[in-house]
DNA sequence: TTAATTAAACCAACTAGTCTGTTTATTTTT
DNA sequence: AAAAATAAACAGACTAGTTGGTTTAATTAA
């Protein structure tokens, strides 16, 4: 047996996702990931056949810590099961918590892959929209549930108010990150927790 | 007399524009641009001293763009300025109406850059930034109007109410090109307006 | 008659990826 | 326990092609 590649192989993902999120995956070249990290060229394709399989390396890893967030949303609020209606409302504010308190404005994979799609195979995009269906579905279910269409005045498209969790959180990181406002994100959120309460209101 | 060279000039502009929203801009070529305009590498830096002059002529024609469809939602409400509340929701319904029937996911020029912000100049990303913040402004001065907080039964941060117009465009876009569904974006604009709806029924 | 454009050669820096060889920790044999 | 064998982990020089950008001389069109 021989030495262990995992600190190696951690450090060139950790990096090189910090990276793309200033450069664009483009923009990011092998050479800057080396500097970044101190690895050598071997290292880094002995842990990666190609650039390529890095991209897909880093886009698994960050949809493996996204289906986590997911999960720990249900997971925190698993104690409501039975009033579905403050657990949809609960689950929402998971999220507002977890973006408040930012020292700076977060980014995401999947936006960064999208605003470049032709530099992926198609494996990759369709992990990125697989994980998205994921939440959509979540919140489908939670909404259902807490039976929103029976309780609302207006009639309410369930499957496109699914989607407004992630369409906020994909559209608050870029507006975070073009004015510099750390705390953007949990404010616009607050506006969905809001929307889906007075939605409640009978 | 010579000869007219702003065909040439605009031709660049829409077609690098359009690889941008594929490729990236790092993932953007000259010679790609070249190769789909036909044009030539003396012609190119003969209008563009640099790619990111090329960069910063594109970021500025988007933005007058985008301030003029801004100032087209003001327009086409302007006969209902003493009803400020109605007027708020069609300035939102004009957007939604822009935004169906479209054949593909649209893009956004300032999300491009956001996501790959260390290949542009400050002034860039400043132009990006000031063209959203016009976008708060006038969404904040609607609301003002529309005296959202005095007629809401929640209280309501009005600055980031207002950004959430933006916010949902971008997210929308992101979204609707990772799902490739054309009609997302409108859809999510409906929320919107129902949000703002129910805030504004006493 | 002058700005706009072509065509092609050219450059230095950078690109992803390859190659050969070395280090390192563990396993096997003595 | 010491020596030898093994294989994964790593080093870094090297290559072939691409990058943005320059130059120059001839040509085109208003």
């Amino acid at each position: 047996m021989a030495r262990d590649g995992k600190p190696t192989r951690d450090k060139i993902l950790t990096e090189s996702r910090a990276l793309i999120y200033e450069n664009g995956f483009a923009g990011t070249s092998v050479d800057k990931i080396l500097e970044k990290t101190g690895i050598t060229k071997g290292a880094f394709f002995y842990h990666f056949k190609t650039k390529n399989h890095l991209a897909k390396s880093l886009i698994e890893e960050y949809a493996r810590e996204d289906k986590s967030h997911l999960e720990h949303g249900l997971e925190e609020t698993k104690s409501m099961e039975d009033r579905p209606v403050e657990r949809l409302i609960d689950f929402v504010q998971v999220f507002i918590d977890g973006m408040s308190t930012l020292e700076e404005p977060p980014s995401c994979l999947y936006a960064s892959y999208t605003n470049e799609t032709s530099q992926f195979d198609q494996e990759t995009k369709d992990l990125i929209a697989n994980s998205i269906l994921e939440w959509r579905k979540t919140f489908i279910d939670l909404l259902k549930q807490a039976k929103i269409n029976e309780k609302s005045k207006i009639e309410i498209d369930i499957p496109s108010l699914a989607d407004q969790f992630v369409v906020i959180f994909e559209g608050a990181f870029i507006v975070s990150k073009a004015l510099n406002e750390p705390d953007l994100t949990a404010k616009q959120l607050t506006h969905l927790r809001n929307y889906i309460q007075l939605l409640l209101k009978k």
